[in-house]
DNA sequence: CTGAATCTCTTTAAGCTTCAAGCAATTTGG
DNA sequence: CCAAATTGCTTGAAGCTTAAAGAGATTCAG
């Protein structure tokens, strides 16, 4: 006869602590990085964070991308991305204007203002992240890429195998 | 002569490419656990993550702590701190007793009811996580966990340089 | 062609979050 | 003891975020 801790007939409460502490120190890491770019950018340039990464994605691109394309790409709500993309507009650093060939669609781009003012916090911001990792050695670096590319893919499988 | 790239006396931009990329990936996978954790929460038992998050604390510990104690542990400002207790007081998760020895101190704490119902959310969460992270062996895991580990420290010296 | 489905975007309500200012209690340095 | 600084918490304004519902435009299947 077999027993129950060879069979799983019975849900034993397994050990998953090491993935637990996994998750909280990534997010730790990502916390306390998040915090330390945020007050930088609003005492350096008085700048929330959410309005850079939405610049940084439109700084790719030199015609601009849909609202849709945001949203996914910035990983975040499509209503969210409508507030932002508005408080941007009316200060001048977006640019809006709706597809000729589909009118439910906008085209947004950064202006000139907002291209000029977005490459100038970009330089400083990229020092800053440099010297928040500068205790890594470039192996680290490498074989920290590499794990978390494994991560995000286990991460993926994980979301896509609840919601198909 | 010495030249300016050998003196440094001119900024010359560096590459900090790779460390960049690094912070998005890290960005990313944070991002897209945290909304799968965030989601599930919701759906299965109708709970946002930062009241999780403060149950999580408070079940460490059998006699409560402070608010400030909780906003140093979630890294999240005093005032948010404020917000989320009254909410989860008003739902009958938490209890909160000013000190005797210093009347600006609330402790607070879990009541039964929280207890109860954090511990079964922890429960399936955990199992979550394991889920999320299955596809990392035991031995990419203690390597992230060391690399965040040596993360975590490289930005906190960072931090602190920046603001003594 | 037409009705249904899908897609893009907006709106709304609720809640989260920060920063800064402020209040009250305690501690500290004369 | 007392004024000043510090500490613990709250409040208010602004902005971020999500989920859900909905409006308008396009696509698709029959």
């Amino acid at each position: 006869m077999m027993l129950d801790s060879e069979t799983k007939a019975v849900e034993l409460p397994e050990d998953h602590g090491t993935e637990l502490r996994l998750w909280l120190r990534l997010l730790t890491c990502t916390t306390l990085i998040e915090g330390e770019v945020r007050s930088r950018l609003r005492e350096r340039f008085d700048v929330t964070l959410p309005r850079f990464d939405l610049m940084a994605q439109l700084d790719k691109v030199p015609d601009g991308m849909t609202l849709s394309d945001l949203s996914k790409r910035m990983m975040v709500s499509n209503g969210n991305v409508t507030g932002l993309v508005e408080r941007l507009v009316e200060s001048g650093h977006l640019d809006r204007r709706t597809s000729e060939t589909d009118r439910r669609v906008q085209f947004i781009r950064l202006t000139k203002l907002g291209r000029a003012e977005f490459r100038k916090m970009a330089a400083e911001h990229e020092t800053w992240i440099a010297d928040i990792f500068a205790d890594l050695s470039r192996k680290d670096i490498s074989e920290l890429m590499r794990l978390l590319a494994k991560t995000k893919a286990s991460a993926q499988r994980s979301a896509k195998a609840r919601t198909p």
